[in-house]
DNA sequence: GCCAACGTTGGC
DNA sequence: GCCAACGTTGGC
C-alpha cells in the first residue's frame, strides 16, 4: 500500500465536496499530464490513502484525505465533448487518460499550509516543494505522510 | 494578473 | 530527433 498527495484546485473540487459526501465515490478525472497519469495507471492501487491539497486558491495546502476505492480506468470526461477534459485524440479503443475513485476520509481540524511543508527540512524530498516540479499526483513517503501531519 | 518553469506540438 | 513556439501550471 502507497501514500499520495492529489492537488486540486477547491473551486473544482475540494475537501469540502467529499465532507459533504461522505458515502459517494469522487471521480478523480482530469489528469492531463503522462507522468501523473502513470503513476495514477500503473500505481495508485485501492485502498491507498491520498493527502488532498488545495492548490491556486487563498488558502494553499494540504486540507484532508481520502482514499483510493477503486484503481485506475478510463477516464469517462476525455470522451465528453462538453467537457473541458474532452481530448479529441483519445479514443474508446486506446483511451489516453484514467481516472481512479476517491472517498472521503477526513477533513484536517487546520489545513497544513504550503509554507510550512516548505520550511520543513524533513519534507526536502516531496515532489511538491522542489523547484520546478509541476506533477498533480506524487508519491508521499510514509515518513513524509506523519511528517506532513505532524504540522497540523 | 505576472511570470518562471516545465510540457507539448509540429515543422523541418 | 531537434528545437522554436506555444500552452499550462501554480505560487506570488
Amino acid at each position: 500500500m502507497a501514500n499520495w498527495l492529489f492537488k486540486t484546485e477547491p473551486d473544482e473540487c475540494s475537501i469540502d465536496d467529499f465532507a459533504n459526501a461522505p458515502d459517494t465515490p469522487i471521480v478523480w478525472e482530469g489528469v492531463r499530464n503522462y507522468q501523473a497519469r502513470n503513476m495514477l495507471r500503473d500505481q495508485v492501487q485501492k485502498d491507498d490513502l491520498v493527502l488532498i491539497y488545495h492548490s491556486s486558491c487563498k488558502l494553499i495546502g494540504v486540507a484532508g484525505i481520502a482514499r483510493v476505492v477503486r484503481p485506475a480506468y478510463a477516464d469517462p470526461s476525455q470522451f465528453n465533448t462538453a467537457s473541458v477534459y474532452f481530448d479529441a485524440k483519445s479514443s474508446p479503443d486506446a483511451p489516453r487518460w484514467v481516472a481512479v475513485d476517491l472517498v472521503f476520509v477526513e477533513k484536517l481540524p487546520a489545513l497544513i499550509p504550503l509554507d510550512k511543508i516548505k520550511s520543513s527540512a524533513k519534507l526536502n524530498g516531496l515532489p511538491l516543494v522542489q523547484k520546478g516540479s509541476r506533477l498533480s499526483v506524487m508519491p508521499v513517503t510514509a515518513a513524509q505522510w506523519q511528517h506532513i501531519l505532524q504540522l497540523g
